[in-house]
DNA sequence: AACTATTGATAACA
DNA sequence: TTGTTATCAATAGTT
């Protein structure tokens, strides 16, 4: 343009670039008017700066207008927008259900029993997602559980064995004292049993 | 322009009018895209022709988002049309983002131990979620094991309590043994002492 | 914001 | 429509 080519790409000096675009701003709004008057058009501008502040031209006056002929024109020619609206509400409607599934769910894990406001379907769904989501936690909590179980089984495991050991011992003291036959000790009872002693 | 200023009204002739409206229209198209390169603006034009051919350039590719901006902004007051558009496209990216969430959790959950692809920010709420969600399940799991680990804890006293009495018993027999003087029985080891015997 | 050397746009023509 | 070119308009760098 002037002074030196200009680079056709964003000018990163934010002083120049707001120069720039104070000017070329005005230049392009007076070429849509030029256009306009000369060739009988209809022309409508809309132009953002970076910092979201809005300029506009429609040379008729009506910007409402224009955009509707343009909407008009372009669904005519592409039906994309229209199905994209359509599409965009049966996404939301999409989204929503999953939404709403989880929060029922929520609701049902967290604190009130009342089912009655999920159907069969979104139970199935709630159960199914819960599950796979569980395994992992579960698995972990349960091998963590598991080994303290195991544990407390090896210690039941020894000292029953010891528990034998010094039964075995004392009869056998029993079987001398009674063949010396100096003292009687009593015999019964003490086998202390699990099972008949301590549960029912 | 050139080879002769031009008046600025409608070019009766209708070749020359059609002639300068196709060079001008490019002109304000090749305009628009230079402003919008050179100082990051976001601009939209629409061109009806007279005969009602449509000419646009949307520079973000989207023009119906950029007359989304401008309606906003040039109708703040009359929220009935285009605010619910813009609600339910924000209510799209919302929705989006929490199905999003919950993807990302579901995947982690599911197989790939890869966190790289969740921020803190999801990784945290996932943990809130799932925290509320496990509670109830966990307890229930909780209280089972619990139950378990408290009955094996059970047998483990009272098989050292037998343990003890029955040393008891043996040290009684023993010392009956000793004052008799007629058998000597080997002393030790008749304590098998957890810690010590089975353990490291 | 104003100035001006240059570049870019384009009116007329083909 | 497209291409050429003489001319004018827009504007980049500077003040």
């Amino acid at each position: 343009m002037a002074r030196g080519k200009v680079q056709m790409r964003r000018i990163e000096n934010p002083v120049h670039r707001q120069v720039t675009f104070c000017k070329r701003r005005m230049g392009l709004l007076k070429k849509a008017k030029e256009l306009s008057v000369l060739c009988d058009a209809d022309i409508g501008v809309i132009v953002v700066s970076p910092h979201g502040k809005i300029y506009d031209l429609a040379t008729n006056g009506n910007m409402q207008g224009l955009i509707e002929r343009y909407r008009s024109y372009s669904e005519m020619h592409s039906e994309s927008e229209q199905n994209k609206t359509q599409a965009i509400q049966q996404e939301v409607l999409a989204l929503t259900r999953e939404i709403d599934l989880f929060q029922k769910g929520l609701r049902y894990i967290h604190g009130e029993k009342d089912t009655k406001h999920m159907n069969l379907g979104e139970l199935q769904a709630l159960e199914n997602n819960l599950e796979m989501w569980l395994h992992n936690i579960r698995f972990q909590k349960m091998q963590i559980m598991s080994t303290e179980i195991e544990m407390l089984r090896n210690k039941e495991g020894i000292l029953q064995a010891a528990n034998d050991t010094l039964q075995e011992r004392i009869i056998e003291q029993n079987r001398i004292l009674n063949f010396s036959g100096t003292v009687m000790i009593p015999q019964a009872p003490f086998q202390l049993n699990m099972e008949s002693d301590c549960y029912l």
